[in-house]
DNA sequence: AAGGTGACCGGCC
DNA sequence: TGGCCGGCCACCT
């Protein structure tokens, strides 16, 4: 878990472009990017893909959350509560790992695409 | 080369 | 009402 061929990486880069464009102070889902990619049904995929972002700095991973809005990657992250820290920073309201009215933030990709 | 895994989703019991 | 199961696709050992 360290190398990943930069020529089979292309899936990643999909996923990390749109993760990318989230916007500011909105969340997405798994499935919503899933879909943008044309693979709604490879969710598990995306995750993965964010497992691996987490070496680039450019992809805001805690905007990333399942369709139930629970940060369910924050066990992934550096801090315990880095994930929902960064995401009240950003306005977004947290609480008990799970983001509050995530309709409201929610953003989904494929009408901004 | 094959098997196992994963930050999920949706449906069914 | 809530928990269990299968599917899906790419990456890793």
């Amino acid at each position: 878990m360290k190398k990943q061929s930069p020529e089979t990486d292309n899936f990643f880069e999909r996923v990390y472009e749109i993760a990318r464009q989230i916007p500011y102070g909105n969340v997405t889902s798994y499935g919503a990017i899933a879909k943008a990619l044309g693979a709604a049904r490879s969710a598990r995929m995306v995750g993965w893909a964010m497992n691996a972002s987490h070496n680039l700095d450019d992809v805001p991973a805690h905007r990333v959350v399942n369709r139930n809005g629970l940060l369910s990657g924050k066990h992934h992250f550096d801090g315990t509560n880095l994930m929902q820290q960064l995401l009240e920073n950003e306005g977004v309201k947290v609480v008990d790992n799970q983001i509050v009215d995530f309709e409201k933030f929610f953003w989904n990709p494929i009408v901004d695409l």
